[in-house]
DNA sequence: CGTGCGATTGAGTTGGTTCAAGGCCAGTGG
DNA sequence: CCACTGGCCTTGAACCAACTCAATCGCACG
């Protein structure tokens, strides 16, 4: 566990994920190096924004894994949306100020704030804020239609979307941080309940989930399964010129 | 229930609400007053948008009921948000010129496309938007961590208050279109269950509700006891001047 | 006076929770 | 080098909230 403070990063999931939104001039691309050049680490657990916070600055994750998290008086919480390396926090579309949900670090996490005054890049967090919003109506469906088995099959496939969009997940696989129980605070289950889950589809031979590592024997397959569709393509502008 | 076509509407809803997000000024409020006259009647129960449709123009309700809704395969309906009259359809906050949801009306409906050009009104449809985020994350918390009666009190409490905001509801009751299926389809219950729950709510005299019109015997009380706060006053900037 | 949609009720079932007790393993300190 | 943590995962058994299925009621409307 590196200790918090300035650290270094290339920024390769902030560029890899963003120029396949829209693609990027040279320009975009070398603020976006440079500013994560200039990368804070924060460590796993910590409360990056409070709800009701004022939003200085628009941040993007170099690393790590965060999430938009609400918690009850009584201590129940809920995981609102996982915020993956390239994508962007706070990304208020307009003049409201506030933070409308807490942000709390899952894995030791680097950010730095995102480079501002580049037509492309803003067209780029856009589409980026199109998509935050693509997934939170999808985890609505989640939430109050599919059973726990599926809701727990769509969300790692939605994650393995969103890792591979950002280049950090091969054709079928990526380092998993998170704990049971941070699946159960999202899928709107008991610990419990999504380690059966998981072992099930584990009997199943759908998925490998150990030391850290997902491997999916066959998205596809198991996509098919519980009727998902990827969200970039239904809920988006086609990418130009990319793909 | 009259015939789908031309109809005449003032846009009270319409301009009560955005003039309590922003302070507008005569020329906005006029061209809302004007684009609402020429308003066009939608039957309740028709599809307005299809998921993934390019959206054409903005659209503001400007009397009924929508939503947002979703559905599986197998017939499985979830609604991911409600429509009301002064709310925006379609606020897509950028270039992204596909629809990432359907939008079905409810009850029978009025609207007409929302003018554009007006710099104050601009203001005041990204603070809608930044209200619609912030329901859908309420939404989510709803459907993820509270049971079947904290649901239901949430989801009608927050009717309450954007109906307040729309000027169309008293202190503590409005008319209330939906059936207990629609009311299913938010939140993720069956109707069956809808139902004994508002019994229960009436039994408990939490609620009146008959004849198309919601009560709420002490509304503070009730938020008190699921723990609920007001969406507005938490997730948005305060209004400026006004209130 | 039907007719049909929505609300209501009952009885049985089940998916997911609760509570509580281990098990596993990586990191730490002696 | 090994024993001791502490965090996370796993397992079992009892329980309960919400679902399913199916019948009935009530009312607005033609």
């Amino acid at each position: 566990m590196r200790p918090p403070g300035r650290a270094s990063f290339d920024g390769t999931a902030v560029v890899h994920r963003l120029s396949r939104l829209v693609e990027l001039d040279e320009a975009s691309v070398e603020a976006l190096r440079a500013a994560a050049r200039r990368g804070r680490a924060v460590e796993q657990r910590v409360e990056i924004l409070q709800e009701g916070w004022p939003i200085r600055e628009r941040l993007m994750i170099l690393r790590g894994w965060a999430a938009r998290t609400r918690m009850l008086e009584d201590g129940r919480r809920q995981i609102m949306s996982l915020l993956l390396p390239g994508d962007l926090i706070g990304n208020c579309h307009h003049e409201s100020p506030l933070a409308t949900s807490m942000v709390t670090t899952l894995t030791d996490v680097e950010l730095c704030p995102s480079p501002e005054g580049f037509p492309l890049l803003d067209e780029a967090y856009a589409v980026s804020s199109a998509m935050e919003e693509a997934y939170l109506l999808a985890e609505i469906t989640r939430l109050g239609r599919l059973n726990a088995e599926e809701r727990l099959v769509d969300i790692l496939l939605e994650l393995l979307e969103r890792m591979q969009l950002a280049g950090l997940a091969s054709r079928d696989g990526f380092d998993f941080p998170l704990t049971q129980e941070m699946l159960a605070d999202m899928t709107g289950l008991t610990s419990v309940h999504v380690n059966r889950m998981l072992q099930l589809l584990r009997r199943q031979d759908d998925i490998i989930l150990k030391s850290g590592r997902l491997t999916f024997r066959n998205a596809d397959r198991l996509a098919n399964r519980v009727g998902r569709s990827p969200v970039v393509v239904s809920g988006l502008p086609r990418p130009q010129g990319t793909q």
